[in-house]
DNA sequence: CGTTTCACCGTAAGCGGTTACATCATCGTA
DNA sequence: TACGATGATGTAACCGCTTACGGTGAAACG
C-alpha cells in the first residue's frame, strides 16, 4: 500500500501538498498536481480512510438499522432489496458506503436493539458515520423517536418522526388507500370492506383514512365491522376475511393493507367456496413479486420501492452537508390493475 | 466523545494502561482496571473505530460485493434478505460490521464493478476490512476468480472459487436436484425434463447433474431433447415448457432449476390447457416465497437461505484470524412436497 | 526601489488509539 | 545481601492524513 508520504518524496513536495492535489486541487499548482496525481496512479495509490476519518472525524459511511424484531422472528421486509438497491446506488453518487449496523454479539449491556437505540448511536460516534437510515421493522415508534431526538441524521422509512436532523420518507398512503377503494366503488361495490394492519402503524392507519375517504367521497356510510384489523402477515388476512365472511351481510370487495395479507384473504376466500374476482373482489397494497403470480393476478397499489431508498439518500446527503433539518418525503403510489377485482 | 485520554487523566493513569483494559485486560492489576472500566461508563466512552484501524491495520468490518449485474437490470437475488439476516447475525457474534461496497460514482477510471474487481479490492485495502463477501449476481464467474486471486480473504456465494485465501459457500445442488427427480421417478413418471440455468452457472450445472443421476438410478435413459437452458428467470421458464410441450412426446413431469422457472413452467402449461399435477409434474427448486401461494403450491427443493449467511461468516471470520484457506461449505438441501406433483 | 499582494508550498501539530520498550517495585532465591 | 524474575505501568514512537500557519519568490503597486 503506496502511502501520501512516498508520492510526496517521489515527486519532490511535501505530504500536505499531495493530501491538497486530492482535497483541494485548485490551491495547487496544475504542473505540480499533475505530477502528483500521475505518480498516484502508478502506485495504486489508495488513500487510508481511517487515517482520513481520524483525521476530518467523519467517514464516508452511512449506517443501516435493521433489527428484524425479535418478537417476530418471522418478520420480513416486503421489499428490502428494491429498497438497498435504491439506497446504494444513490448513495454511491455521493461517494458513501452503507454500513449494515450489527447488535453486538455479547449483548450484555451495550444493548443494540431497535428497542434501545443506544448502542446503534454509539455505533455511529465510533465510525464517525454520516447519518442513520432507520428501516421499519414492525417495532413501536419509540425507538425511531430515539434516534431522531439524539442528535445524529437520521432518516427513517414509513415512520413519521421529528428531531433536530431528522426526517423520513414515506408513501402517499392515504392517497395510494384511496385510489384503491375508489377503483372498488367505481366498479359498483357498495359493500367494501378493509383489512388494516398493526394498530400502531402509521402507514397502517393512513391507509384507513384514505379508504375511509373514498367510501365517504362515493357516498357510502362508514361499517365499523368492515374495518378488521390484521398485521400485514399473510395468516393475518386469512383470519380477517373469515371474519368478514361471517358477517350477516359480508362484502363483496376488501382492500387489504398489504398484499400478503391479500394473499391470505384470497385463500380464505377460496377456501369458503368464493370465487375471485366474480364473488369478491381483492385490492392489495405493495404490489411484491407475489401479487403477479397469485391466481387471479393481485390488483394492488404499488408503492416506489427503490425510491425509498433514493430519497433516503438524498434526505442524509442533505442534511450531512446542510446541516439542517429537511422535510419529509412522501412518495407517489400508483394502482396497478389485474384480474382480482374483474375490472 | 470522551476520548482514552481523557479516562486516564481521570484515572491517574496512562492512556496505554486504558487502551490495555480493553484489549489486554489480564495484564493490567484488577484494581485499576476496574476502576479505569467504571470511568469509562460514566463517560459513556466508544473507542474511536477509525483511530483503532489506523493503527493496528484492520477494522471490524468485511464488504459485501453486490452487484446487481447491469446486463440484466431486473435481476433480483432470490433470498437475499434471509441471507443478509444470517450473515449479519453471525458477523456480529465477532464484532464485526457489514459493509455495503458501493461502485465508485464518478466511474472514471475506478471501475469499480464485478466485471472489473480492482476497485472493490482497493476498497478493501482503504477501509482496511477484513474481507469480502461476494454475492452471486448472475454474472460470469472470471471476476470471482479475480477477486479470489487478489489475495483479500473472501468467500463467494454459491460460485466456486478458488485462491490463497479464498472459499465458498454453495447448496448441495446435485443432491437436491437427485432428491426432486427422485421424487418424480418415485411417483411413476418416465418422461422427466428439466429446465436448467444459464449454461455457464455452477449451481445450474449440479443440478442438471443430480438430474441425471437420478435417471440413472431409475434406468430411464437420458433424452437430450429433455434438456432445455433457461437462465432462472420465471419467463424463461415459459418459454422452455413451451418448447417441451411442442415435442412429439412431451414430459409428464418437469424438474426446473429454480422456482420462478417452475412458475414459469406452470403458466405456460396451464396457459397449454394442462391440469398441474394431473396431467404435469412439476418441482421446483430455491423455495421462495412464492412457492407456496401459486397454485397449486410448489413442491420444491428447499435450500437454507440463511445458512449462506452463517456459513460465510464463519468462513471469513477463521480467514481472518487463522489466516489460512478454508474448505469450502456444502449446504444440506430439502425436499419440500406440496401440491404441484399429486404426491 | 520599497512595499504589498498573492499564488504556491512546506512545517508541524494534531486526530485517538496501539504497542515495543523502558522503568520500577516486589519477591523469591542463591 | 545481591540478583534475576515477574508483574504493573509509563514513555514515546507510530499509524496516514488534514489543515492552520508561516514562509518564499514573483508580480503588482505606489
Amino acid at each position: 500500500m503506496a502511502t501520501g508520504r512516498e508520492i510526496a518524496q517521489l515527486c519532490g513536495v511535501s505530504v500536505a501538498t499531495v493530501s491538497r492535489v486530492f482535497n483541494q486541487p485548485e490551491t495547487v499548482n496544475e504542473e505540480t498536481r499533475e505530477r502528483v496525481l500521475r505518480v498516484a496512479r502508478e502506485l495504486g495509490y489508495q488513500p487510508n480512510e481511517s487515517a482520513r476519518a481520524l483525521s476530518t472525524k467523519q467517514s464516508t459511511m452511512i449506517g443501516l438499522v435493521w433489527d428484524t424484531d425479535h418478537r417476530r422472528p418471522g418478520w420480513r421486509h416486503p421489499y428490502l432489496q428494491d429498497l438497498l438497491i435504491g439506497l446504494k446506488s444513490a448513495l454511491s453518487v455521493h461517494g458513501y458506503h452503507l454500513l449494515m449496523l450489527a447488535t453486538s454479539g455479547d449483548a450484555r449491556e451495550v444493548g443494540a436493539s431497535l428497542a434501545d437505540p443506544v448502542g446503534y448511536v454509539n455505533m455511529t460516534r465510533r465510525h464517525h458515520l454520516g447519518g442513520l437510515v432507520l428501516i421499519d421493522s414492525g417495532s413501536d415508534a419509540e425507538a425511531f423517536e430515539a434516534f431522531a431526538q439524539s442528535g445524529v441524521p437520521c432518516v427513517a422509512l414509513d415512520v413519521a418522526v421529528d428531531g433536530p436532523r431528522a426526517t423520513y420518507v414515506t408513501s402517499d398512503n392515504a392517497g395510494g388507500a384511496r385510489a384503491a377503494t375508489r377503483h372498488l366503488t367505481g366498479l359498483g361495490h357498495t359493500r367494501i370492506a378493509t383489512i388494516t394492519g398493526p394498530p400502531g402503524n402509521q402507514p397502517s392507519r393512513a391507509r384507513v383514512a384514505g379508504y375511509r375517504d373514498a367510501l365517504r367521497e362515493a357516498g357510502l356510510p362508514p361499517r365499523d365491522e368492515y374495518v378488521v384489523a390484521g398485521d400485514f402477515y399473510r395468516t393475518s388476512g386469512t383470519v380477517a376475511m373469515q371474519r368478514l365472511l361471517a358477517l350477516n351481510e359480508p362484502p363483496t370487495a376488501v382492500f387489504a393493507a398489504s398484499d400478503e395479507m391479500a394473499v391470505g384473504a384470497l385463500l380464505a376466500a377460496r377456501a369458503a367456496g368464493l370465487r375471485v374476482p366474480d364473488d369478491l373482489a381483492i385490492v392489495g397494497f405493495d404490489d411484491i413479486e407475489i401479487a403477479s403470480v397469485v391466481d387471479p393476478a393481485l390488483t394492488t397499489v404499488a408503492q416506489d420501492k427503490p425510491g425509498f431508498g433514493v430519497a433516503a439518500a438524498k434526505a442524509i446527503m442533505a442534511m450531512i452537508t446542510g446541516a439542517g433539518r429537511e422535510d419529509p418525503v412522501i412518495l407517489p403510489t400508483r394502482l396497478v390493475v389485474r384480474d382480482s377485482c374483474g375490472a
